[in-house]
DNA sequence: CTGAAAGCGCTTACAG
DNA sequence: CTGAAAGCGCTTACAG
């Protein structure tokens, strides 16, 4: 009967283990070790014989001792913050690839937003020893990987930098996009611009905020308080947010999404309004050059995050002695429609 | 220097063992691993001291060694398609949610519908030893994995059943589902319908088209052959299928989708067309409802996909004697314009 | 070309 | 309440 597997089984069902096979084929063990391995140095035909009873025994090697003995897991770690987040599905299927270059697998799991849950998390992977450990963080503290670092665990940061410890962080230019994007906004006519963006402790958010105050300065633009807006990304707490720059004395005629989550929210809010609201948003998402118009972005290449923080975690495993590195990649502004429709009331001459 | 790591490092970077630790506390090894593990019977003085001495030196237990000794890992493997797609994502979390509230990790990868690489890396998960294996197929024969079921590792296939073993499968209604979205344009006068789907090999492929073929039946409609076109689900070959099917001297008036990629392209192809052709299709996507038209779709659960296949795994797992079970799971159509299209020519009466 | 012994870092089974 | 010995299934270092 397939799968019955009686609950008093000791360990792994009774697999055959080396041993066995060595006894089978009447050799040593480090002769099926050698042959299991493909080192050279065995007869064909003992070989032969060797191969007959690993098949017969149905044997396959036990990783999970070889590991202990070998001090290396060949696996990397990777916390982020939700497996099922479209984002990082392409940052994961990255990293994996990566990985999977240098012959190593995956272990990955969402931190939900929850710095304790992402602790956990991380240091249950330390524990497992992976060779190295990708963390998007949730926390801003991050001290209680210190040890590990400091023990030979690789570990490189992504999306955010590490908190109160010095290490290496791969991240998009958040300051620059969100510049860019507002800039693109200014350049159309717009003169009252909003920002609605993810809570304030998240390093992204403050980063993209800053990116539009320095647009607007750079075009001499005053930024009313009402027109700026951080917190979290849930649709009431957005759409609220959208509608109270939106109505009032001094109404925005643009909107600058600080996340993909944002946008979208946004997109069904000023679908319903009279008038057309010009909106550019951070991150790119799938069929949004389907919609109508279709939606402006500050697109970030979330895969090569991914695979240049992996290829730098590979660099320390091969024993590269780097300082701890802050690396930036560009973003690039993709125009759609949403983000050049022109201001309602003209701009003053 | 953080991270700095000689290549000459044995292993672990020279981490402190039990053994270090109770030399340190002037204990026994044991009782270390009675405070490390929480086991009751420690003097409260004993645990302090023994507290004090990891703290110092940074111990971290190597569950590496532990997993080797007990014979379970606490870990689970999946093998799905693309990391990347943002169908598998919900599918990826449910499991790692069940799978954390059973203590156990998660460690995953993609076949990239190459059967080789789902063999390659299911097997590379079961030499790890993980606890079970969760297999979105890509291949259609499982009998390389006979004689690890056998050896204990409790194995459940979701989406798409096992090719040529007797194994649990997890999957959503595909025939129901289909039939039901045909049913829905038949209904709403459609006797032209065309069928989009992906490649021939792939269960849900042809279990859609068996749905589709059902309800054409069902209504006394004939399908035309050039109305049905199983391939790839590239934009190109999508299109072309599309336009043969949509020209010519008996046009469909409607498209049944088989799968989101299909239905994104057709979006893409029926929006540069002068008539309007009704679409239903299979799987829901994000923004589905704000595309104009909102897409009209046959839903399934994907993470109850997941939720339902990481279940049945811990059962197995904790020793439950089930015979292998096909466990299917309805879909739900949801209405949203696409599918609601008249047929540009009435239907005869 | 081959194999016996020691050891990776834990837990198990047992004795005191 | 505490700990010494054996062992999980491999690889390492060495001897023949």
């Amino acid at each position: 009967m397939p799968q019955t597997r009686r609950p008093s089984d000791p360990r792994y069902g009774n697999r055959p283990t080396m041993k066995d096979v060595a006894a089978r084929a009447g050799v040593g063990l480090k002769t099926v070790s050698r042959v299991v391995n493909g080192e050279a140095g065995v007869t064909p035909d003992t070989v032969r014989r060797v191969q007959e009873a690993i098949e017969a025994l149905g044997f396959r090697r036990n990783d999970s001792a070889r590991v202990l003995r070998k001090g290396r897991t060949a696996t990397v770690g990777l916390v982020l913050e939700d497996l099922a987040d479209p984002f990082y599905g392409p940052l994961n299927r990255a990293v994996e690839e990566v990985a999977r270059a240098h012959g190593a697998l995956l272990i990955n799991g969402s931190s939900a937003e929850d710095p304790d849950r992402e602790r956990e998390l991380a240091l249950a992977l330390c524990a497992r020893r992976v060779d190295g450990l990708i963390v998007i963080p949730a926390g801003d503290d991050h001290r209680y990987l210190e040890p590990e670092i400091r023990a030979g665990v690789a570990t490189v940061f992504v999306d955010r930098p590490a908190g109160r410890i010095d290490a290496d962080v791969v991240l998009s230019d958040s300051f620059g996009g969100a510049r860019a994007g507002v800039a693109h906004l200014v350049g159309g006519g717009h003169r009252r611009i909003g920002f609605i963006g993810d809570q304030p402790h998240i390093h992204t958010a403050t980063e993209r905020l800053r990116g539009y105050r320095a647009a607007m300065a750079d075009a001499g633009l005053a930024v009313a308080e009402p027109w700026v807006s951080l917190g979290t990304t849930a649709p009431d707490r957005v759409g609220e947010a959208a509608r109270a720059m939106l109505t009032g004395p001094d109404p925005v005629t643009a909107v600058f999404a600080g996340n993909n989550r944002v946008t979208v929210t946004l997109v069904r809010v000023l679908a319903r309004l009279p008038r057309p609201v010009a909106l550019v948003g951070f991150d790119d998402f799938e069929l949004a050059d389907l919609l109508r118009p279709g939606v402006t972005v500050v697109a970030q290449d979330a895969a090569a995050l991914g695979r240049v923080a992996t290829d730098r975690l590979f660099q320390r495993l091969a024993g590269a002695a780097l300082p701890p590195a802050r690396i930036e990649l560009p973003t690039r502004l993709i125009p759609r429609g949403s983000g050049e429709i022109p201001p309602e009331i003209p701009p003053a001459a």
